[in-house]
DNA sequence: GGCAATTGTGGCAATCCGGTGGCAGGGCCC
DNA sequence: GGGCCCTGCCACCGGATTGCCACAATTGCC
């Protein structure tokens, strides 16, 4: 199966020059101009790496912006800058959105093609050692973790980010205790601890929309929450 | 406990150089001159990241070979390139050796840092998954320190936190005394002797509720008390 | 057996913790 | 701009947990 990478590039020239010889190089490519429309592509489906440039049209920052809810979508997805801008500011700021590694547009093509290839590798080693997996089943809980959907009965619950990567942590290892820094580092948050307990209470709510006998998250008290198997 | 980067270098002025910045920013630094000195090093221990030059004095291309030996050692080693030689084929042919970055001796210091700083975040991703389950058994006594679990004679015992982890340090040394101070600070506590004797007797409690013959922590007058085997 | 030190017991009050409703700020879309 | 959604946080409440005390029971020692 044939890794995904996805593009965003504002120039279409540009663009499609990236796409080609990706193409050619035996990868699935998906090119996005603008920031809303891949946000809402990946949102739908996850791509296997993303490439993208810092300015889009008139977005200036458009790029980082992008990268930051990216990062929020997923913690492993390889992000690759690719821009015109060399400033060792904007490099910094690049790499300290969560981006794994920052080109400039003048490297040559082998050059960027080494560049994917070590992350992919990088990648997959995380891969080997977690659960690689891209769908979770716990019993009558089906987790999608590239679509983002979360089935529960066969119903899907509609989760925002958040609640999806705290039900995913929780359903992770059915039975183990998390506590709430732990579900904050899962779901990429540093926040406050009542917080927790209010993500909490609407995940339950959602689920109870969907099953009004549902009762899988077990408060341990003093301890955090745990998914009941 | 500080993260420890091994850089190899042959110039002891730019080494000691790159050395001393690292270490101003928390990092733990190891420097060698040579590629077998280096090698030699590593075997015995592996440093959280490696940062190598690829001319390493009459060897030319030391750096590179070094690059081989070490991903032989550790698949999962993050290595970085730092190096003068900025030709598209030396930066392809480093990434294609297994190193994860490949930068040249221009780059800033905050640009080296924040290139670290990715390199150790995305390895960070691997190391997540793959601790193992932590149990404790003896016995009809079993702990799951993961799901906050103590089950006797398979039976389970609801304990609160704190008297989790008062259980937990007398079984996890059976027959071996621990005094009321050992016990608080097992437990995270600073509190009073007598309540120290409180919660044994709520635990004692709690197992009685199981198994009404349970005798399983002693009491050794005047010194503590003890999870008898 | 007598005595002081130590531990066990029941119980109560203070504290801690989590659940709930609600609200405000920020971002996004129309 | 207006409306909507998501997120973070707070105040309040009820219940679980915990710390401690007075008093009874036990222990070690003479």
């Amino acid at each position: 199966m044939a890794r995904r990478i996805a593009i965003v590039e504002d120039d279409p020239a540009i663009r499609a020059n990236y796409a080609d010889a990706l193409k050619k190089h035996g990868f699935e490519v998906a090119a996005y101009g603008a920031r809303a429309e891949a946000l809402a592509a990946m949102k739908i489906r996850l791509p296997d790496l993303a490439i993208i440039d810092i300015g889009l049209g008139s977005d200036v920052d458009g790029g980082f912006a992008l990268c930051r809810d990216l990062r929020a979508l997923s913690a492993a997805l390889p992000i690759i800058f690719l821009t015109a801008r060399d400033s060792d500011f904007d490099v910094v700021s690049g790499l300290r959105l969560g981006a794994d590694d920052y080109l400039t547009k003048d490297v040559s093509l082998p050059h960027l093609i080494a560049r994917i290839a070590a992350l992919f590798r990088r990648a997959e080693l995380a891969g080997e050692a977690g659960s690689g997996e891209d769908q979770v089943e716990r019993g009558a809980l089906s987790i999608d973790l590239k679509r983002f959907t979360v089935r529960w009965q066969g119903a899907l619950v509609p989760l925002t980010l958040t609640e999806f990567w705290m039900v995913h942590a929780l359903a992770k290892f059915p039975g183990h205790v998390k506590d709430r820094e732990q579900l904050m580092s899962e779901a990429n948050l540093v926040v406050d601890d009542s917080t927790i307990t209010s993500h909490v209470k609407r995940i339950r709510r959602k689920f109870a929309a969907v099953d009004a006998e549902f009762d899988r998250i077990e408060t341990a008290y003093g301890m955090g929450y745990r998914w009941k198997a």
